[in-house]
DNA sequence: CGTGCATTATCATTATTTGTGATGATACCT
DNA sequence: AGGTATCATCACAAATAATGATAATGCACG
């Protein structure tokens, strides 16, 4: 069965008959016969009474609901990619626990007010994961550590940040190498951006490895660093926004270390879907028209 | 866009690769790229991204939402009109006023108990304007009086029915040319099959043409005619299931001119929906096989 | 960093289907 | 009956889908 068979059958239900059908739809009578006979021969029903007008058989008439139905499916599917209406469907976004947090609720509801036909649909993990769903094609964007990434996968930066140490008590400075050690962190679990920087952090202090808890939450992070379990390495913007409520104190990382970039990763433009380019062409994302530090990235 | 197409687009994603979708579906994997590669260039943007496994771009997870619903439609039609499925859907059903109070009643909450995924829309009508509608395609089967129509319609005889003269007051016989003269009939309007019998009925008697009010009612008839505003000729079965609200009263008419019989009239065969097909096939409506009887019939 | 295995792309070819235009058959209206 | 509309049929042209062979590509593993 053919959508064309389809299309050709309504019409001449609407114009009453076949040659004006044809007219209508700018071919030949005999064209739109052929079509008749054989939706008719694979249904093994008569459609239609060939009198003057036309009528519906009761078999016709529930193949017009039908027809009807996947005409309007089909020209939704035809307008959804190439006419000009509006973005419809979902869209997949994949972001950092401390973007989510700090960005999206200025980005989001911009982009829901202005879009309101998309759902949205967004999904928290480390940035490495973030990247392998890109690439499984379960997430249509996703907002992660800026860096190279080899494939095929587009970067544009939106956010720059600016990580901090985080502590429940008072620091003058970066603690030193002994202090550290004896010191443990709490990050995300494996993948997240920022661990890294923990790592590189002990290193260059010329410390151990110091032990790593991993929590899930940004609350549970902060509750318990104010609570002084720890030391973590957040964004500053981040600290900031939980700073009225947990008790947290801050003290600068050395510049090469502070600096990253948010971007938002993407694949090649030639497959974005319709609410994904609105996303990416509205007004509610800065562009950091930067080259992106390629240092602590991907991982 | 071809419904082909969104159906090896679905095969794709499901099997995760060319080749295989181009196995289950028995084709061949140059034929499914083709495909793919049409459905791409009418819609503008990549769908699948080409790895191992193939990974959906984000238009092709909104494609993939297209597809599923049209292809889900497409085979549902299919279903509908070959697959030995449910019969479903609408039918559409005209009837006379008297067939409707007396016997559907009885022949519908079997079917509807049976098939209860059809959906019934009775209508009642006089038979003529039934056969009309019935012709023109707006019903699907009428319970009209039997008769030959002429065109390609089918009759299937199911009632029989006694017509008798209905009066508010006690009748011995048939009144007289003399009594019929002063005395006003009540029918359906014009079209009504029964209403027939009583112009015949005052030719016989050799009275002249009586007035005739046309209620479209039958209680509203019923109940003037027990009220004593005129006679009445109507099935024996309807009046004796009405006695009970009104006082009437009825006598036999001539032979002749009492035996009528119901049909349901359809369209020919080849022509049915599902619904109707079980419809007329179930064990809910009688099949009087006899010739049924030209007099009085049509209009 | 090749090698081998799996994938998809390309291409020439055939088969099938769709669209065309002319003609004939049929009904309807006057 | 004649005129006018309708749809069916047919032979043919054009377009498209399917095929099979081969080339190009990407990926994993040593």
């Amino acid at each position: 069965m053919l959508i064309r068979s389809l299309e050709i059958f309504q019409a001449v239900v609407d114009s009453g008959s076949f040659s004006a059908a044809a007219e209508r739809l700018h071919t030949v009578q005999s064209n739109v016969t052929a079509h008749i006979k054989k939706l008719e021969s694979e249904l093994g029903v008569r459609v239609l009474e060939r009198r003057n007008p036309v009528a519906l058989t009761s078999a016709g008439h529930q193949l017009l609901g039908y027809a009807r139905r996947i005409g309007d499916l089909h020209s939704e599917a035809l307008n959804h990619f190439k006419g000009g209406g509006e973005p419809t469907g979902e869209l997949r976004l994949g972001s950092m626990e401390t973007t989510a947090a700090v960005h999206l609720p200025r980005v989001l509801p911009a982009f829901s007010r202005r879009w309101p036909a998309v759902s949205l649909n967004l999904r928290t993990s480390p940035s490495a994961c973030l990247l392998d769903e890109l690439r499984e094609g379960r997430l249509d964007a996703a907002f992660v550590i800026a860096g190279n990434v080899g494939d095929g996968l587009a970067m544009r930066p939106v956010f720059r940040e600016r990580l901090v140490l985080v502590s429940g008590r008072p620091l003058e400075s970066v603690p030193c190498a002994a202090e550290l050690s004896r010191t443990s962190f709490l990050s995300f679990r494996q993948g997240c951006g920022y661990r890294q920087t923990v790592s590189v952090l002990l290193a260059e202090q010329g410390a151990p490895p110091a032990p790593v808890h991993e929590l899930g939450s940004l609350d549970a992070i902060l509750g318990c660093v104010s609570a002084g379990m720890g030391l973590a390495v957040l964004p500053e913007s981040t600290v900031r926004q939980y700073r009225h409520r947990y008790p947290l104190h801050t003290v600068a990382l050395p510049e090469a270390l502070s600096a990253v970039t948010t971007a938002i990763a993407t694949a090649g433009e030639e497959t974005w879907s319709q609410p994904l380019r609105a996303f990416m062409e509205g007004p509610w994302l800065p562009d950091l028209n930067e080259p992106s530090r390629p240092a602590l990235a991907s991982v």
